[in-house]
DNA sequence: TAGAATTATCTCATATTCGAGATATTTTAA
DNA sequence: TTAAAATATCTCGAATATGAGATAATTCTA
């Protein structure tokens, strides 16, 4: 018998995550937003204020997707810029009443999805599971 | 305490395969081709003729996205297209000789990075990420 | 067997992402 | 203090992904 052609944890793992990506895909499309600007809403809504840098290193996203992406979420209200008085090259990202709002009707949900999508764990389970993905993220990284 | 505002596991499990995509994504720069383009040829690869339809199937993308795929690596001379003469509608999709050579050298590599990336786990460990990952899976598909 | 439904692919417009380079500002260092 | 380096954001063009609808072929069913 052949070796199996990929290694079967890679693929598990890589299938696990794209599937659970494109449930949060469906329910944020329910809300008119997609993932990118969920996860700028997200970072605000914990953070309160963050410069448009802090919030591009805190998702991963280019500058230039992030100009993009506080564009679309300043058009639909959610977010404004504020400019910052003591440095001015930088730009302040809040939520707006509106954004606000928005995440408070969404988060409950979002949460309740998260946890029921990993729910099946058990806390030994789930500890298991961080400690593993750390050794291979460490390993990635390298 | 206020509880923590998302699942530790969950930002593990995302983290960690965002990260390998990226490591992949890096890897097949090398070789001037995107991972949409890798995933073709690897199931050309592996199952050598494959309809458009099975192929997009496999890869999960759209058709749309799949007709743009197979039209530059066309153009690319990896892959030919082959109309199907008992069903007319279907076209099939196959390795060329350029396709086929590019892939007998990229694979070796390719294996060796994920399972140099996924190879810090032991077989026991890789065999229970497995079974936490399937457990997982199966909640998020229902 | 004709018409309806299904299937496979393609076309097209739109959206998102990225990277390179532009601009403006601040910080550093000689 | 001033020139150079660093930083933050934006602009722009290219690449890629999507969904809706078009087209063409096949299959189903009354």
């Amino acid at each position: 018998m052949e070796e199996k052609c990929t290694n079967q944890a890679y693929l598990e793992l890589m299938q696990t995550s794209k599937a659970i990506q494109d449930c949060i895909k469906m329910e944020m499309m329910n809300h008119k937003i997609n993932i990118t600007e969920f996860s700028v809403l997200e970072v605000l809504y914990f953070k309160e204020k963050q410069t448009i840098q802090q919030i591009g290193k805190s998702i991963l996203i280019s500058s230039g997707s992030m100009t993009y992406v506080i564009d679309k979420l300043e058009q639909k209200g959610f977010i404004k810029r504020i400019d910052c008085p003591n440095d001015r090259r930088v730009i302040h990202v809040v939520l707006t009443e509106n954004g606000m709002n928005l995440m408070e009707k969404i988060m409950p949900k979002h949460r309740d999805l998260i946890n029921n999508m990993l729910g099946d764990l058990t806390d030994q389970e789930s500890q298991t599971m961080i400690k593993l993905l750390k050794k291979v993220s460490k390993r990635v990284e390298t």
